[in-house]
DNA sequence: ACACTATTCCAAGGATGATTGGAGAACCAT
DNA sequence: ATGGTTCTCCAATCATCCTTGGAATAGTGT
């Protein structure tokens, strides 16, 4: 066996990007960084955490150079470093919903009765026929950085208000940011409580990227 | 935005997974535990951890739900989980390695030069066309579990007292458990010194398994 | 220069994780 | 049963991480 040492240094340096990814906080910051870049207060705000948690925490995901920043004026941007992040994070979600049992009861508290969802190739086959309507129910902004070709922005907020937009006649396909997020619930029990025919795409944004799928700005 | 608990619930339990991955003692088990089962004082001492240590490190990779175990006799077997598990290690490491410069300096100084390395594809082209001896230089037990068809077992502790093996006219190719693996490093040093014409597999047993490449027993 | 905004840095408390030795549990052999 | 082997559990110490408020920094606007 070669020198322990530098064995010890190579995985303890393995071990920084595992110790990024160890806080649910840290991972639903990479979750809301990973559909756009966003400044930290606005990070603080979505996810609920102080400011100068958020910031924190925001520093060890930069120290793993997981995140990357921009600085506009007085406003710091962070966005993802990279796919291959994007990637990381996906895999990591997928393990653990595959391994752990309480993630599946955990998920289910979060997001409800799993309702039958749409998949990428179906989504993608409706819209051609022009038999479903897709709707982007994440904040305004995040459409704005990247959104499925096609799909019209319906915030969840305002999605109540602006039910007349939305054709009484034709299926409604909702979507938001990946296979945990909870808005495209939400929204399709919105929409079914309203008698009007809706279903979700089984996952979201960040799956659709990196399944190197059309994205619209 | 939906229940603030349960989502903090739903994000601390993939954070669980991360945890997992947040030690480089850990990630040394894992590694070694991605080449076949083992024994907790096999592993401990392939680490180089104390008995509990190792023990204790292995039970929250267990938690976690990483690693399996079986039990025969008195003594207990640690297995990988799935390939989902091996498929998150090898990412992990890659983002690592592509994001964080600090990673490529500890592997420059863990595994030495980087002699020009050859890939999966041209090996098994070369092995075809029986033009290179692949030998495995990993542990005999690691061989056993699992080997690229065609390859020889010459665990590096060997490898100097059997060259008499090796053709001398032919070219040697050499692997052991992954990209960061040393021992083909060291292997196609030694080989190197001794005159023969060597080089490695750019990764190893790890990536090939992923690959879905035959695997013989 | 001065006030103002956005963010990071610093320090301190509490919480969580790592390591170790020794006791305990599961199993096998005699 | 007894003793031996292998591993886990427990308890204690030490180190590291999380969180928070307040101070410091970088930039903008007047």
């Amino acid at each position: 066996m070669g020198d322990r040492d530098a064995k010890n240094a190579l995985f303890d340096q393995f071990a920084r990007v595992g110790k990024a990814l160890a806080s649910g906080k840290r991972l639903e910051l990479l979750d809301l960084i990973a559909q756009g870049e966003r400044t930290v207060d606005a990070l603080a705000k979505s996810a609920e955490l102080g400011l100068t948690t958020a910031s924190a925490h925001l520093q060890t995901l930069k120290q793993a150079n997981l995140v990357v920043t921009r600085r506009e004026g007085t406003k710091i941007f962070y966005r993802l470093a990279g796919d291959d992040v994007a990637a990381l994070f996906a895999l990591l979600r997928t393990v653990a919903d595959d391994r752990l049992p309480d993630v599946r009861t955990a998920r289910e508290a979060y997001l409800g009765d799993d309702t039958d969802a749409v998949s990428r190739d179906e989504l993608l086959e409706r819209v051609r026929s022009g038999r479903a309507t897709v709707i982007d129910v994440r904040p305004a902004e995040e459409y704005a950085a990247g959104h499925i070709p096609g799909a019209v922005s319906v915030p969840l907020d305002e999605l109540a208000d602006r039910l007349a937009e939305l054709p009484a006649d034709q299926e409604v396909v909702a979507y938001c940011r990946g296979a945990y997020c909870v808005l495209s619930h939400d929204a399709v029990r919105l929409l079914t409580a309203q008698g009007r025919t809706a279903r979700r795409l089984a996952d979201g944004m960040l799956e659709w990227r990196l399944a190197e799928l059309p994205v619209a700005v």
